[in-house]
RNA sequence: UGGGACGUAGGCAAGCGGUAAGCCACCGGGUUUUGGUCCCGGCAUGCGCAGGUUCGAAUCCUGCCGUCCCAGCCA
């Protein structure tokens, strides 16, 4: 390590995390013999969330900065929730962040037959009893915070009696919910978990791992300490809810003069518009809000990985927020800025035409086509170019021509003179209109001399607009996102209000007939036909488009600049696949190919000539002054 | 009215008795063939409130106030 780094690791510690502080604590002083070894130990019934990313990100950075290791868990203790699918989603979804668990993949399930010799140790120590009160009377029985509990007319059963019964309710002799095992630890404790806690309880119900072995299950605090003893867990690390769980892991652990790692608890994550409760999330997708777990609308990591996000942008998000023990909520403009800090950086430009009118160039000759050189991306001179085919008949964003510009409008307008990206200044001779008035074309001519986009005389222009051949377009179809939640903090409702009550109604909004330049219909295209197996060649698609010339020169250029440009892209947490590429839409945003989970890469939607129209998510836009500023103008 | 925790800028968050880091947002300006990126500057006489200790307090003490969590055979 080079001195530079040691400074830097010494002037880091000052700003190390609290967690990270007692870590240095715990080295100091020998606790745990200078070994750090953490685990994420997620239930499997649901699918994660931007939340577990800041823990995931949490353990196993925390683990690599102390060269220890992290452990991926399934704490899989209640089989009326737990299911395969979300055991699969949640592994591909910590490996897509870029984590590595080795071969420390574990479930609580692994361990019941330890928690079960652990039970009937304590049960002889006389430190748990068979209850047989209705769920109902210990729960009474249990009183509230203000006034002591209640002891269970069961609570002195004989260590016999207690091993017989406790026996005989693994042996599936009891229906759900006759008994219970109790820990017996105060009935009288201002801390309510410390009220002779649940530890076993009879479900007749099979489990996605053991079957129908067991009709006891661990509750979670007898369960999740043991799980942590038994893989040698330094730091069990968790959220804020659990603090008041933390006597209780404790106790069970020191009664059983078992290893005993120390829990630390932190606040979770909570974004700004967005919810991350699973109850919530579940019922989105149950009930058809969304399209599923994957919906690029939700704040799973499976969505965020089909709207686009990378893995790099979410890590570096998790790292950004800090760790602390203060609720509070993140605004999701963080997460977009970490997002646009990466994509930057590695997105292919591209230019499509969102919402196209048509622009004429009367003194271009018909039937001529130039081919542009287009860099495809300024940040990175390694990514290469691409031809970009350039005729008398464009398409340009609407919105970037206005009759009666306001103020600092500096795009198209009659009369003026503004460069087409790439190939040349035009300046606006008027426009064509229907019979209602609307407006059909835009014209203009061209300035020979301004080829390739600049001026030899000096002469500047405002605005620099992008477009692309009306002969060459593809037609794609373009997904626009916005918040789930018209509100920004969805955790003080009002009595009687629903998270549905603020759902957006406009958090999805498809645009069909979008103008994209051939070159990403081509390498796009080629990627979605290649991912979804079987699907037709796209060569086809770019020929109707484009005309064998633009199909040639774009295979071409794509070998150079593109694949590349995807080996980059797609990082090395992710298939090296083109389907990976990301793309900025120039002047609009970030977007990628839609993937969806099932129905193929690219959704293949067909038109009814059967042709295939390429789908892609928008991830988000690129900052936006001028609509700042034409907002502001407006009120 | 019990117990556990937390209050530093609009949002996060450092700070650990020596005179308020950083990031986002926001506001100015510069560069620019993306109104993007990048660069420069501004943004807490103040740390929930009130007392106290001290030469000196966001840091220590006392008392208030506010917010969150806990009464599943969920995790």
């Amino acid at each position: 390590m080079s001195e530079e780094n040691t400074e830097n690791k010494q002037a880091d510690r000052e700003q190390k995390d609290f967690i990270r502080q007692i870590i240095d604590r715990h080295n100091e002083s020998g606790r745990f013999g200078g070994r750090v070894h953490t685990r994420f130990p997620p239930e499997p019934n649901g699918y994660l969330h931007i939340g577990h990313a800041k823990s995931i990100v949490l353990n196993f950075t925390i683990a690599e900065d102390y060269g220890g290791k992290t452990n991926l868990r399934f704490d899989d203790t209640n089989p009326t929730k737990e299911e395969q699918e979300y055991v699969d989603s949640i592994i591909e979804d910590v490996h897509w962040l870029g984590f590595d668990w080795e071969d420390r993949l574990f479930f609580a399930s692994d361990y019941f037959e330890r928690m079960y010799e652990y039970a009937l140790q304590l049960i002889r120590q006389g430190d748990a009893y068979v209850d047989s009160q209705s769920a109902e009377e210990i729960s009474r029985n249990r009183r509230g915070p203000t006034e002591s509990g209640v002891v269970s007319p069961y609570r002195e059963r004989s260590v016999e009696e207690n091993l017989d019964l406790f026996k005989r309710m693994a042996a599936g002799e009891f229906a759900d919910g006759e008994c219970v095992l109790r820990a017996k630890i105060d009935m009288n404790s201002p801390n309510l978990n410390m009220r002779d806690p649940v530890m076993y309880r009879i479900l007749h119900k099979s489990h996605h791992r053991t079957g129908d072995t067991w009709c006891i299950y661990p509750m979670y605090d007898w369960a999740h300490g043991l799980e942590d003893s038994i893989e040698g867990i330094t730091h069990s690390i968790c959220t804020l809810e659990f603090e008041n769980h933390r006597p209780l892991y404790d106790w069970f652990l020191d009664r059983l003069g078992a290893y005993h790692p120390q829990q630390i608890e932190f606040a979770r994550l909570n974004l700004s518009y967005t919810v991350m409760s699973k109850r919530l999330l579940m019922q989105l997708v149950q009930e058809n809000y969304v399209d599923g777990w994957d919906d690029p609308r939700m704040p799973t990591i499976s969505g965020m990985r089909r709207r686009g996000y990378t893995p790099e942008a979410i890590r570096a998000f998790a790292e950004r927020v800090g760790v602390s023990k203060t609720n509070s909520m993140v605004a999701l403009a963080l997460l977009e800025h970490m997002l646009r800090e990466d994509l930057n950086k590695r997105a292919i430009r591209v230019m499509v035409v969102l919402d196209p009118v048509r622009l004429v160039i009367e003194n271009y000759p018909e039937g001529e086509v130039e081919w542009f050189e287009g860099e495809n991306n300024p940040e990175d001179p390694e990514a290469g170019g691409r031809k970009i085919p350039f005729s008398r008949e464009l398409y340009i964003e609407a919105a970037d021509f206005m009759e009666d510009p306001p103020k600092k409008f500096f795009r198209l307008a009659p009369g003026r003179e503004v460069r087409l990206k790439h190939a040349y200044y035009v300046t606006c001779t008027g426009v064509e209109r229907d019979a209602e008035g609307n407006i059909t074309e835009i014209r203009a001519t061209y300035d020979p001399a301004t080829r390739g986009g600049w001026s030899e005389d000096g002469r500047k222009v405002k605005g620099t607009l992008h477009w692309v051949s009306a002969a060459h377009a593809a037609d794609v179809q373009v997904n626009h996102y916005s918040t789930l939640f018209t509100r920004e903090d969805l955790s003080d409702l009002d009595e009687g209000e629903s998270f549905f009550d603020y759902l957006n109604p406009e958090s999805k909004t498809v645009l069909t007939g979008c103008k994209a330049e051939p070159w990403l219909a081509e390498t796009a295209g080629g990627a979605a036909g290649a991912e979804a197996g079987g699907a037709p060649s796209t060569g086809a698609e770019a020929g109707a488009a484009g005309g064998a010339e633009a199909q040639a020169v774009g295979a071409s250029s794509t070998g150079a600049g593109a694949g590349a440009a995807a080996r980059r892209g797609s990082s090395v947490y992710e298939s090296d696949s083109p389907a990976n590429i990301r793309y900025q839409f120039l002047r609009k945003g970030y977007y990628v190919l839609d993937q969806p989970v099932r129905g193929g890469i690219g959704s293949g939607r067909s038109d009814d000539k059967g042709k295939r129209t390429l789908v892609f998510n928008q991830t988000v836009t690129l900052r936006d002054t001028w609509a700042k500023i034409a907002k502001k103008q407006k009120g």
